[in-house]
DNA sequence: TCTAAATTTGTACTTATTACAATTTTATAA
DNA sequence: TTATAAAATTGTAATAAGTACAAATTTAGA
């Protein structure tokens, strides 16, 4: 993956904020706050200002290539990965797990006439980890 | 549905406020915000606190009565009904549908050694309404 | 190199929610 | 009925995620 092309391909200019911010979500892939990405980032970009990271994010869900993670209230979570799937959070370790999705399995009668334009799922509980502690 | 046993025999002492915050959600069931919750009722309970109402929510959630959805981020939302059920919210008009789910549609191998404790579908879109006007 | 546009940054602000102490109400026992 | 303790309610202050916005910096083109 050539992350500026990507950028590029996508309308964004890959500035090096935009590519550190993206090449974070997209090697992660550990669905982080913009908390996260700023305290991780920090460090190497020392410039770096969470409005940025704000703004970045904001662009890059405005692009189509993230998504928000709304699993929990209180936080808002950012997504690299574009397919349809869902998200398991376990309520122990913290951890957020991408979980396949058929959206055939979603289709509902009672939606016929909605225009369904975005699929959320998400699902709390414990992983397997934590319960063979 | 008589309220104030309704509290009781969820083990919640059926004070005025919280019979009338439980009456307005399971009357309506708009799924409203705090906020909705509080300019509704305070006319008529002038003395209502903001807090009271987060107070008495927060007990209901915690005695299992009610449950919180967080198809928003900027926003928590209570549902009184209690059997398994998605969520659709029309992004012209607003309005949030209950959506019947059942959850065998949803049974996934990978997460077959997770304790799943927790079921959120929210969809997004417009509605049947808003897409004839 | 100069200039305009785009990007980044920092600060102030907004707003949902929580913390907490003070007040009020309720329930119980003398 | 009255005194008292416990519970519930209230108001204020604090917290924290996110937004607004203007200033500073960087980038790109002439």
């Amino acid at each position: 993956m050539n992350i500026p092309q990507y950028l590029t391909s996508n309308d964004i200019k890959p500035s090096y904020q935009r590519i550190k911010i993206f090449e974070y979500l997209y090697q992660e892939m550990n669905h982080p706050t913009v908390d996260l990405i700023y305290k991780t980032l920090a460090p190497e970009i020392p410039t770096l200002s969470k409005t940025t990271v704000y703004n970045t994010l904001k662009l890059f869900v405005d692009k189509g290539i993230t998504s928000t993670v709304t699993i929990e209230n209180n936080e808002v979570r950012y997504d690299a990965e574009l397919s349809l799937h869902g998200h398991f959070k376990c309520n122990i370790c913290g951890v957020i797990v991408d979980v396949p999705l058929n959206i055939q399995q979603l289709k509902l009668n009672e939606l016929e006439h909605f225009k369904i334009e975005e699929t959320n799922v998400h699902l709390k509980g414990k992983c397997n980890k934590c319960l063979t502690k």
